[in-house]
DNA sequence: AAGATGTTTGCAACCGGTTGCAAAATGCTC
DNA sequence: GAGCATTTTGCAACCGGTTGCAAACATCTT
């Protein structure tokens, strides 16, 4: 079906490897023989087989791109960039849906089967024992929206999640909140465990706010809005860190329901800043993590690492800062 | 790095066929020799190339998965589904994000190059020669949400968005309005050109019905809310049938900041039924797209195909329904 | 015009597998 | 244990490319 080298070699009347030569960035081919080789592929329509090329080369230019988070809206816009990233630089994106998969194992088996010339894995709630299987197979990777730790054994990048904590905090505090609360995502996620850290890091130092902690059992609308709801029900914080957008916005349907206000009797801070926090019926207050730049570092990293594979694991995170929309009443000044 | 076949035949002291055939369902091996074989891959790590033996076998169970909806919330569930759908089936999903290019000849070219064993198109707004132009190239290829044609040349798996259009009418009507309107999503989508034929059939037979039509300029909540608003500026229709979902939450978004009220002052049913619709704080009465079985049947289809190249283009239409929720006054009974 | 230099070319081996074929090994029957 | 059918095995060619090497050719000196 498809046309091969051979064909067009013969076509054009010179050897298969003028026309290798001739698809070869940097081969040494004579503009004579290269126009002869490239009337032929036209009238052939010729285009080489990367698979079988990659025999030879060992670059396949296939990125596995791995994740876990196939429900949080966020990942429509990271999905969205890392496809045209890795395809900006001529690479291909091959994609591994891990849902409820944590054994690393097969996925690493797998994307070595297809030769990818390195992989990314975009999760915020994936162990760095994950993304470490792939360094120990060899193969190039990087943790993307990962955990910061002091002697990474893999690359990462993301935010410092612990410094978002805190900055909630001070958000909440310089408000003037005198009871604060963080309403996390499971408790096992990596990203749970450093923004909670960070939140009563910050409280510390304030030993009149009082400061408590829940759990809502997933990164979802309806774990936030039960979550929210259970806390109504005794109690309430004035104001909470919600451990993501999504659910800080299944927690503010709670709140309605109940007929409180937001931001008046309850405040909310989210955090990611996805497209939809700033719809205007939902115009949540949130800290927005910088994903189109931790995509592009993601993707500069993982080549980089292909090019030199002995590259010392590096961590880069990029700073949050507070988007102030509606579910935060205003600092009093 | 990698452990090829020949280091496994060397250390279990066979052939390199052998090897290869314990590694090939159904092949002739004999368990002593496929003893032999299975330890020393275990103890070397080999595991075959997933690459190299396309090349003998022309299979690289590889599907390419095009898409230019990438900031459409639906297809976050588009793509966990299709990416599990083809994992459970051993196939792997190349992902390509079409963002602003129309024309297939790139992507053709590249799918191509990597030898993919089929394409699916998941696209509802892109036309059905997009799909064709792999067809044309001799790769199996599938259109799924792609639009209905009588005389089809390529699998198209979808909704009949006529009947929807239709069945949004009938709702309308059902309900009592006199007065009732059509806002689509970009006037050249298939998608939308389909809704509003049928929206306006059903209505055919009704002249008593007063009924109008606009068209937003994308499928996105700020498109929704402009066009929403720019109609509350003269005098609204009492009830809409937004082209999608999020339009029509955009589009609520704006109501609700004119001072009225859904579904008293104006009523809004929607399409998709993507998982935000049953958020308790947009609770949106909306149409119901089969995402599930229409994903099955592409897999089903661009697996078939590939087995049959030759096999007949075929077109699955799911049925639609209407999912009741709260942005629709009940039906006078 | 011969020699030195640099460029272009084809040969042949290789990348990591698969597979048709014939030889070797095995299992059965008598 | 010979004779036969059946299974298992290795050889060698092939899939569609790339690349080191040496020969062929072109270009430039002197």
């Amino acid at each position: 079906m498809a046309v091969t080298l051979k064909e067009v070699a013969e076509r054009a009347g010179v050897s298969r490897s003028a026309v290798s030569r001739t698809f070869t960035e940097g081969a040494s081919v004579s503009p004579k023989t290269r126009a002869k080789v490239e009337a032929a592929a036209n009238e052939l329509g010729y285009s080489p087989n990367a698979l079988a090329s990659s025999l030879t080369t060992g670059r396949t230019k296939l990125i596995g791109l791995v994740s876990n988070n196939f429900h949080n809206p966020l990942f429509l816009e990271v999905f969205d960039l890392f496809t045209r990233g890795l395809q900006d630089r001529g690479l291909r994106p091959l994609l591994v849906n891990l849902s409820h998969e944590t054994d690393p194992a097969n996925s690493v088996r797998m994307l070595r089967q297809y030769s990818v010339d390195g992989v990314i894995v975009a999760s915020s709630t994936l162990p760095p024992s994950f993304a470490e299987a792939f360094r120990d197979a060899g193969v190039p990777v990087v943790h993307s929206f990962g955990r910061y730790t002091t002697s990474p054994h893999v690359h990462v990048v993301g935010i410092d999640n612990i410094a978002c904590g805190r900055m909630a905090a001070e958000a909440l505090i310089a408000r003037g909140h005198k009871r604060v609360a963080f309403m996390g995502g499971p408790e096992g996620a990596t990203s749970t465990q450093d923004r909670a850290r960070g939140f009563f890091d910050a409280l510390a130092s304030h030993p009149e706010i009082e400061a408590s902690v829940s759990y809502a059992r997933a990164y979802s609308f309806d774990a936030g809005r039960e979550e929210m709801a259970r806390l109504l029900q005794s109690d309430p914080a004035e104001a909470y860190f919600g451990g993501d957008d999504v659910l800080s916005i299944g927690a503010m349907s709670a709140i309605a329901d109940k007929g409180l206000r937001v931001p008046q009797d309850v405040g909310v801070i989210g955090l990611n800043d996805m497209a939809m926090a700033r719809w205007q019926n939902i115009n949540l207050t949130t800290i927005r993590q910088p994903v189109a730049e931790i995509i592009e570092a993601s993707i500069d990293l993982v080549v980089g690492t292909i090019e030199r594979p002995d590259r010392h694991p590096e961590t880069r995170l990029f700073p949050c800062r507070v988007i102030e929309r509606g579910t935060l009443r205003p600092c009093p000044t």
